[in-house]
DNA sequence: ATAACACATGAATATTTATTCAACTGTTCA
DNA sequence: TGAACAGTTGAATAAATATTCATGTGTTAT
């Protein structure tokens, strides 16, 4: 029931027993939690954040996002490959040049509430 | 108008210019852009994301948030500055014991729109 | 006063990660 | 065929950061 790993409850802690076994008995899967810290954390870059802005108003190449944001091509392909892995963006092949778009519906909602937190001040 | 790092236009993006510059001229302050990263990532840790979730089902002290987690009342005492920093949570003072709180109606708005990324497979 | 407790904090360590650089693939065009 | 271009990728480097450890602050109770 209780491994050797557990930390030993201070008395505060005993005293808010019921309360917290019963958040803990809720608590969602340890994957879960670990996945959705995953999604925020693709958001939590700003050279990422501002690929993905750029997409939210337009389909692009990799070259018009390396001069938008006036990076390589390279740190931009990298970044690209990442927010792919997470589902985030999609990219179609015409000829030599690879156009991204966003692939996903909730980014722009998930970016709106973002936003309104920080424009609170 | 165009300094010295700016980066060379490829012919790729001299094609679709129109479209990139009026991306470009539509793009929120670097600024803006820098917060909303910085807010998501205070999200993208799996520590920080139980701590939130955690304050999202009660109010609770530092040693039951250190219980909840099984981790050291330090770590989670570190996290929680951060948090506050970012005014995702607020705390009161009881005594000894600081009871900690979600300080912002979106935190609950941002986690969801996570959850329902993450959850379609 | 002093011991115990809840929590905060600074420095150190270890890990993660963003960007750069160089090399490589695949496509177009002359 | 080969040169130019768009993009990808792996390794290296530099910077950011999560946790630990030791110590410090403020409160309660004896």
């Amino acid at each position: 029931m209780v491994d050797g790993l557990d930390r030993i409850r201070c008395d505060c802690s005993v005293i808010h027993g019921d309360t917290v076994n019963q958040v803990k008995a809720m608590m969602p899967e340890e994957e879960k939690l670990y996945d959705l810290a995953e999604l925020f954390k693709v958001f939590g870059d700003s050279t990422r954040i501002k690929i993905l802005w750029a997409l939210s108003e337009s389909e692009m190449c990799v070259c018009d996002l390396a001069f938008l944001l006036n990076m390589t091509q390279s740190a931009i392909s990298h970044q690209l490959r990442l927010l792919k892995q997470s589902r985030l963006v999609k990219n179609r092949k015409e000829g030599k040049v690879v156009f991204y778009a966003l692939d996903d519906i909730h980014v722009k909602q998930i970016f709106g509430q973002g936003m309104i937190h920080v424009q609170e001040k």
